[in-house]
RNA sequence: GGCCCCUUCGUCUAGCGGUUCAGGACAUUGGCCUCUCACGCCGAAGAUCACGGGUUCGAAUCCCGUAGGGGUCACCA
């Protein structure tokens, strides 16, 4: 294989959402593979809809996920001389022409062609033959005219061999003269595109199934312009559970990349979520390192058919597609120690809950704390609030936990404090012999062990559910334990 | 409407003519474990492989129709 060179060309008229991350993803993935080269290519020509708090939220989103590109980013608008170049070249060589209908006339003949059900729509070829008098005729007379590509009117299929869908093909005749420069100037997105991707060299056109009807036009352009056309790879779509296309427009945050990185997302595994969302690795495994992924990845193993992204707005249970938040959980309770604890310090930061002996003398007591709760968290917003408790003693108490471990036993206003009694006599505690002291103090009482266990559980940590609470008591600090066992008598309001 | 693509459990998917009355993952659910929850482990339920015709000794797998879904038909990208 040549040398391999993709590209990801956003336009910057939005965030990056999961469906453009989806490709870039992609790419990047075939680029490392093949020791090629991802080029990251601005597509700013719309002006009218660019921004630049557009162009560095989409870099900012690759950065977070960590999808590094080899060359750019390239502006697209910095090019216009060569798309204009290479328009002028089509029209010396007669495989364009000028056309000088106006946008008025050919929107209501198209609405006439579609209302009467029409085969055809698309632009009768009015101004493909005018003489060279003509065309000199109307532009002395100041008419305006755009640039259309001449598809050759002959009998056959155009095609390509698509890596994911097979081949492709569509009648010469089924093609309209598409613009390929406007009135003012300047080159369409279709000519644009070609030529950068002329210029870039790039080899393999990895993009949305949306684009399949510009690729048949495209391969036209290559050809007309004498270039080898790349291989094309089309992935499926994204839609949302009503089968519609996801958009920010209809869907909101939720399928900006931001929102995952605000909502405690780990970059890597919503990157393993996404690269899942239409291709596989052709065995059962889900779960990727970085190299593995990469080992994995090959274009011939995209899916073919769209997917959904499977999120129910205002679902209790699950903020987004429960795959994303168990594959985002797995990777929380098994990635090192050393690497969450700095992205959890990210969050207690942010919380104002961060304590600097976390990195000295309570470095071990932050770890295990890490290591203690980290198990049944789904997000890194999981640590500063379900794990608060470990933190600051400002928490609250779940309100469950509350009912149902607290105040259902009312005689717990002098059973915690005896705990705390027997725990402040005792000069080691250890998971070991908190286990003995609150089951002995449970026989003692003549009730079951849950009983006090559960409910320090509630006033220790604020939760319903946990780690085990004679580890705890041995890792908490002594004097808090103390503290929030005898101060359970406040609850009783 | 034309053209193009797609169609296997709720969702993501495996499957590429026979060893599959369809396997895995997530979600749901029963149990074990247990101080709780989670993890883990063992189970359950869940897909007449969109439908209808062919081809074949044999089809989820090949062919043809039909239906449904998606994309696209801009002087947007």
């Amino acid at each position: 294989m040549p040398e391999v060179r993709v590209r990801f060309p956003p336009s910057p008229t939005g965030y990056l959402h999961i469906g453009g991350a989806r490709t870039a993803i992609y790419n990047w993935l075939f680029a490392k593979k093949h020791g090629g080269k991802l080029i990251l290519r601005i597509e700013d020509t719309d002006t009218e809809r660019s921004t630049q708090a557009s162009i560095d939220g989409i870099i900012e989103g690759l950065e977070w996920l960590g999808i590094d590109w080899d060359e750019g980013p390239y502006f697209q608008t910095e090019f216009a001389a060569e798309h204009c170049a290479a328009a002028n070249k089509l029209l010396a060589e007669g495989k364009a022409y000028k056309c000088f209908c106006t946008k008025e006339s050919l929107d209501a003949k198209r609405e006439a062609a579609m209302a009467a059900k029409q085969s055809f729509v698309g632009y009768d070829g009015t101004c493909r033959n005018l003489t060279p008098e003509q065309v000199a005729e109307k532009e002395a007379a100041g008419i305006p005219s755009v640039v259309r590509f001449k598809v050759p009117r002959r009998d056959g299929m155009v095609s390509y061999d698509d890596k994911v869908l097979g081949l492709i093909k569509r009648a010469y005749n089924d093609i309209e003269d598409f613009v390929i420069v406007r009135s003012n100037g300047k080159p369409l997105y279709l000519l644009c595109n070609v030529v950068d991707d002329i210029r870039d060299r790039i080899s393999h056109v990895i993009r949305g199934q949306d684009h399949m009807t510009n690729t048949l036009r495209q391969v036209l352009l290559y050809e007309a312009l004498g270039q080898p056309v790349p291989v094309f790879a089309h992935m499926p779509l994204t839609l949302d559970l009503n089968k519609a296309k996801i958009s920010k427009r209809s869907h909101g945050e939720i399928v900006a990349v931001q929102f995952y990185k605000q909502n405690g997302f780990l970059p890597w595994a919503l990157l393993n979520f996404l690269a899942l969302l239409g291709w596989n690795p052709g065995d059962d495994r889900e779960i990727f390192s970085r190299e593995e992924m990469i080992e994995a990845f090959s274009l011939e193993r995209i899916t073919k058919s769209n997917s959904i992204f499977n999120f129910k707005k205002d679902d209790p249970k699950f903020f987004t597609d429960p795959k994303a938040i168990n594959i985002n959980a797995h990777y929380l309770r098994t990635m090192p120690v050393a690497e969450i604890a700095s992205l959890v310090k990210g969050e207690l930061e942010e919380a104002g809950l961060w304590n600097p002996t976390y990195d000295s003398d309570k470095k071990e007591w932050y770890l295990k704390t890490i290591e203690m709760i980290r198990e049944r968290f789904h997000t890194l917003k999981d640590f500063t609030t379900l794990g608060r408790a470990f933190f600051a003693d400002d928490f609250t108490i779940d309100e469950a936990a509350l009912a149902k471990n607290v105040l259902k036993h009312p005689d717990l206003k002098t059973w915690l404090p005896l705990l705390a009694d027997r725990f402040e006599a005792a000069d080691d505690i250890t998971a070991e012999s908190a286990e003995e002291i609150a089951k002995g103090l449970a026989e003692d009482l003549g009730i079951k062990p849950g009983i006090p266990i559960n409910a320090a559980r509630a006033v220790i940590t604020g939760q319903i559910k946990g780690p085990s609470m004679f580890e705890l008591f041995a890792h908490f600090d002594k004097a808090t334990v103390l503290k929030r066992l005898r101060d359970v008598d406040r609850l009783y309001v």
